[in-house]
DNA sequence: CCACCAAGCCTT
DNA sequence: AGGCTTGGTGGG
């Protein structure tokens, strides 16, 4: 006798753990663990997850329900899968059913739906007859002839309706119906039972076969009178084709130029079958994609890929950090590692930042694997969506491209997981459950023995940090590095310009001369620029325009938020806050104010210098559009535009041979973020920016645009100087402890109520902090120890009010092996139970990407 | 003494 | 989550 153990998808704490269920024979073939099912809970029927089977004595263990349906005929989860959710809920603090629903398809979110029907009538007498149904006795019916009237359509309708309709179908005809429901529930004249209905189903497509033989088929031919000639047409076609049958029915119609009754008539005379297939949706469907050979590989990426290929083959786990510069060819090292990979009869995940999925990329990788590539990113249709993923289920596909969730995918063997612009903080996912694709991959792969290659031009801090001292046990990358460009051709070269200097000089537009007198040499050769316009810092720093000064925090050495409720200016990580400068402290100027400019502000001012110039502006507001980015690029590909102006989106992977100028508006605006990571998100950007210009046979030149040139961060990035720059970056958030010298942990808690708020938000802390001082982490991060914990706030949050509820957050930083993730939890669990008031919410957020 | 409603509690 | 049970409140 086995029992299933079911994760069940009721989204709350106490529901946070597997239940036991019995497993009706009939359905003891198709039950695994990862398999999704519908099971009775309480009152209803709700969807689960079997997360593991186990042998034992059903009798013994009372009060046990039986499953009640399995839901797909393959499980959509694996065992792999099923622990990796396990583990994601420890790391993340989330639930195990959100971890569980964050792998599969949102078309698999099923619902419960509810059907009613005529209870049996021999049960009926026995059924309820206590006190409050007298009144509903059929024989007392005539008595009170408008009692029982509304029961009476009820059950007719039903009845008429082949005995049983959906709960919804119901309340379509009889709106009041819900009371009279319930009533002959009770009594059981109509029961009621439910299922998961999933969102979405497979699509089916109508499509014509042959039903006899073509010989057979062939000879009917000669029967056909002359009028029937349409017919005539179809049949033979239909014979012609016969390889390729089925046929999609509309294609049929569109080729021969006949209705649908023509067809049909075939079908009645019985020459021919129409019947429904299954098809994939295929967002890529009609799409050429270029063959593609594997390219040659230079001295330095045939080390580098020798080494991967190393692993691949002995089948396993290792995790590498390829550092190549924009344009060393990292994608030819993933593509060849793919393929060994795929050699072995394994399957690989490449994940790609949702920005960079673009269509080229998109093209490299079905050009060298064809039909085996499964594409997902946000862009598809949850009915598309649910096709590529069940391509891969199906084992119609052994490679998946896409972003952050794509590393979900439900290969059964995976061999290698590629993570690009493994820097990129969009593989944190902001919502529930808040997990992070690159550590979510190494994960995966350590547990399935596979191989991790996490690449980029520029490193995070924390992968290249455990890479060069291999100190972390769970993560410690092999580096790799590719530190020129394939084609042989030189990095451009940058120039800085200090916009100080500009404004001293008497120049108070946007553009430096530099900008301007290089922008106009590429008009008038024909040569295309890209400008970047940095707009993340459309946030309200405070700045200098005469000597680029910019408050800050003297305790986090970030920059202060101005309020303009309070006219002041606050520091969102520990509440310092100080009244707004009307004259800057440095120089006593009185250019002093907050800082941002538009793409639009821009675009109308290239015009004002360059009348006609052809401009194509890519931001937000014009990429809402499906397709639009695309079709932008594909403009400017086509030299239908002299300049690509836009914010992040222009920065990252493309390469168009006639980019010869980058020019960037303000290098700053990102450095000045309330963001301990501004420095180095600057840094990343200038650097992956820079990597536009002078791919091909044309040198690039970059103009960078700075109030505070003599930033490291702009400094090592115009020295295309990566090391220097970490090694400055390192020294610097050892010394504030700061990631990766700590972890963090946000915790931000909301309540109506802004006094019991600061109330619990205050009790929050205190908890944490005593519970930490027991268990002896409590101490400053300063010392030596290897395990620390401390506590920051709790303060307002940087959204300090959201859909009417009040925010604070607090910020732990730690250290070392102890269990601070399961610390948070617990005191944010017993704050939850104790506040006996359910109006207050906690969200843990581990490892915080924003600490906005 | 009973009717009505909000809050708590359990779901295998 | 959601539906039922519990226990408190108020009206007769």
């Amino acid at each position: 006798m086995d029992i299933a153990k079911v994760i069940v998808d009721v989204p709350v704490r106490s529901t946070d753990r597997p239940f036991d269920y019995s497993i009706p024979q009939p359905l003891r073939v198709w039950i695994e663990v990862g398999s999704r099912v519908a099971v009775p809970f309480g009152h209803r029927t709700v969807q689960g997850f079997v997360i593991a089977l186990e042998s034992g004595d059903v009798r013994e263990i009372p009060g046990l329900k039986p499953i009640q349906e399995v839901l797909d005929l393959i499980p959509p989860l694996s065992p792999e899968l099923i622990d990796l959710a396990e583990w994601m809920s420890q790391r993340y603090a989330c639930r195990r059913i959100s971890a569980l629903q964050a792998m599969l398809p949102t078309a698999l979110k099923g619902k419960a739906e509810r059907f009613i029907s005529l209870g049996d009538p021999v049960n009926d007498q026995a059924a309820d007859h206590s006190a409050d149904s007298i009144f509903l006795d059929e024989e007392l019916f005539p008595m009170f002839p408008d009692t029982g009237r509304e029961e009476r359509d009820i059950t007719d309708f039903i009845s008429r309706s082949g005995g049983e309709v959906s709960m919804k179908q119901l309340t379509r005809t009889f709106p009041e119906a819900a009371e009279s429901v319930k009533f002959m529930l009770r009594r059981g004249v109509l029961v009621e039972s439910q299922t998961i209905k999933d969102k979405m189903g497979k699509k089916k497509l109508k499509a014509v076969n042959l039903a006899v033989g073509a010989d057979s088929a062939r000879e009917a031919l000669s029967s056909f009178p002359a009028r029937s000639a349409r017919q005539k047409e179809v049949l033979s076609f239909l014979i012609e084709m016969e390889a390729m049958l089925p046929l999609p029915l509309k294609e049929v119609l569109a080729m021969l130029q006949v209705t649908a009754g023509t067809v049909k008539s075939l079908e009645e005379k019985g020459y021919i079958e129409i019947s429904e297939i299954e098809v994939y949706r295929d967002p890529y469907r009609g799409r050429d994609f270029k063959p593609t050979e594997p390219l040659l590989l230079t001295e330095e990426q045939e080390v580098v890929y020798t080494r991967i290929a190393r692993t691949v083959d002995e089948l396993r786990h290792e995790v590498f950090l390829l550092h190549g510069v924009t344009g060393s060819g990292k994608t030819e090292i993933y593509l060849q590692s793919i393929q060994r990979c795929m050699d072995q009869g394994r399957q690989a995940v490449v994940l790609v930042p949702e920005i960079s999925l673009t269509p080229q990329m998109v093209e490299r990788f079905k050009g060298r694997f064809g039909s085996g590539v499964a594409v997902m990113h946000s862009r598809l249709s949850v009915g598309e969506r649910y096709d590529e993923w069940r391509k891969i289920r199906e084992g119609k596909a052994t490679v998946a491209v896409g972003a952050r969730s794509a590393i979900f995918a439900p290969f059964t063997n995976l061999g290698l997981i590629i993570v690009d612009e493994e820097h990129e903080g969009s593989y944190k996912q902001e919502e529930n459950p808040k997990y992070h694709a690159r550590d979510v991959a190494v994960r995966r792969a350590e547990q399935g023995d596979a191989v991790v290659i996490l690449g980029s031009a520029t490193p995070s801090l924390e992968s290249y940090y455990a890479a060069r001292t291999q100190s972390d046990i769970h993560f410690s990358p092999v580096l790799l590095e590719m530190p020129s460009r394939a084609l042989g051709n030189e990095l451009p070269k940058v120039q800085v310009v200090d916009m100080r200097e500009e404004l001293k000089e008497g120049n108070r537009s946007m553009f430096s001369r530099l900008l301007h007198s290089s922008l106009a040499a590429r008009l008038t050769r024909g040569e295309q620029t890209v400008l970047l316009l940095n707009r993340r810092g459309f946030s309200t720093f405070v700045m200098c325009r005469s000597c680029g000064y910019v408050a800050g925090c003297p305790e986090c050495d970030i920059s202060l938020t101005y309020h303009s409720r309070s006219d002041n200016l606050r520091c969102h990580y520990c509440g310092h806050a100080e009244p707004s400068p009307k004259e800057c402290p440095e120089c006593a100027s009185e250019h002093i104010r907050f800082f941002g400019t538009g793409t639009q502000r821009v675009e109308e001012e290239l015009g004002k210098l360059f009348p006609g110039i052809r401009v194509i502006r890519m931001d937000v507001d014009t990429t809402t559009e499906k397709g639009s980015h695309e079709k932008l690029l594909g403009q400017f590909r086509d030299k239908k535009a002299d300049v690509l102006l836009g914010t992040q989106m222009v920065a990252k992977g493309l390469d168009f041979p006639d980019v010869t100028l980058v020019g960037v508006i303000t290098a700053d605006s990102a450095l000045n973020l309330p963001d301990f990571r501004a420095a180095e998100k600057t840094f990343q950007l200038l650097t992956q920016v820079a990597g536009r210009a002078g791919r091909h046979q044309l040198p690039g030149e970059v103009v960078v645009q700075s109030y505070t040139p003599e930033h490291y961060s702009i400094i090592h990035a115009s020295g295309h100087d990566y090391t220097s720059f970490m090694l400055e970056e390192l020294n610097h958030r050892r010394g504030l402890h700061y990631p990766p010298y700590c972890r963090l942990i946000l915790v931000t808690l909301s309540h109506e109520q802004l006094p019991v708020l600061l109330r619990l938000s205050e009790n929050y802390a205190l908890n944490l902090q005593g519970k930490a001082r027991q268990r002896r982490w409590y101490g400053s991060l300063d010392k030596q120890s290897s395990d620390a914990l401390e506590l920051l706030g709790p303060v307002a949050s940087p959204m300090p009010r959201l859909k009417g509820r009040y925010r604070f957050q607090c910020i732990i930083k730690w250290r070392g092996s102890i269990n601070a993730i399961g610390l948070a939890r617990e005191i944010a669990e017993e704050l939850e139970d104790s506040a006996r008031d359910t109006g207050l919410q906690i969200s843990i957020d581990v490892d915080p990407q924003m600490l906005m």
